[in-house]
DNA sequence: CGGCGATAGATGCAAATGCATCTAAATTGG
DNA sequence: CCAATTTAGATGCATTTGCATCTATCGCCG
């Protein structure tokens, strides 16, 4: 019940999400207007990205949307336009009818290397001189460890 | 040129953005679901809250931009229907004949405040749990650290 | 098996967003 | 002091997004 200096769990948990929050509008701002996004928008290329880390090269529409800040139906139309410039390849997923299985064609994984070699270093100029290796290392550790403990995402 | 372990600094970097943007991604996924962005968005919530944080009151529309992720056009028109539905007030800066100063109404004030208690509670229920408070203003050090560093934002 | 709620994705449609551009005011340079 | 450039914000228009809904398939339980 100390009045100074000692504060709420609840104010703490907030004014950590708001910085961290912040950190990554701040940085997003950077990366946007970076020339790495001239050919593809953000989001498109996130999906390029994500598929080119998947290990059997195929990804379920649903498992791709856990990964982007975007509805189903944006999700579903985004694909659609990958495909339609010829970036990603879908195949009704064996198993479940209901499912659709998406890759990367050679084009669009060319495509993503490209962009993604540029990113990467707009990410390194920004963030190398910010912190300190020790200190990214241990930001890496706890939005890890914040994101993993979240559960199953919503819908 | 060591192969094992050893990780180069632009890949360090890059693993750190990327884990901070899922983290970042998957925590706002809960809280936009949630029940307190049924009566407003998620960006126009934010516009009331760093116009409550504002210590005179107003807020230049250029200053309101730097803390949103959203385009000059874009963030003029969502004021304007915060102007429509009488959250917020517009006012001619009086040193700069080019400038909008805004601040909130009296009703915007009484809904930031509704939203924002659930929006803490939401905020507290997801990152509280997930790590100490130790580790929350660890993470909020690094994460104020970042951004402080980026220097001026683009455009 | 057969019906029934749940899940995966697609689609119509209205709303939000971004790009390019425009106007007006401030700043700069001669 | 005036012309040229820059900056703040608004606007036309095409694209993107989300909500609600629809269809089809899956999984469950009687």
């Amino acid at each position: 019940m100390a009045a100074g200096g000692s504060e709420s769990p609840v104010r703490l948990a907030a004014e950590t999400w708001e910085s961290l929050f912040r950190a990554q509008v701040a940085v997003m701002r950077k990366l946007q207007s970076g020339r790495a996004f001239r050919k593809l928008a953000v989001n498109e290329y996130d999906v390029l990205f994500t598929l080119s880390r998947c290990p059997s090269g195929w990804l379920r529409l649903n498992e791709l949307n856990d990964n982007v800040l975007l509805s189903q139906s944006s999700l579903s139309r985004l694909v659609e336009r990958l495909e339609k410039r010829g970036l990603v390849a879908r195949m009704p997923a064996p198993d479940d009818g209901r499912g659709i299985l998406l890759k990367l064609t050679d084009e669009g994984r060319e495509l993503q290397k490209e962009i993604g070699r540029e990113h990467v270093r707009d990410i390194s100029a920004l963030v190398g001189p910010a912190l300190t290796a020790a200190e990214q290392k241990e930001l890496m550790r706890l939005t890890d460890k914040l994101r993993s403990s979240l559960g199953p995402l919503p819908k």
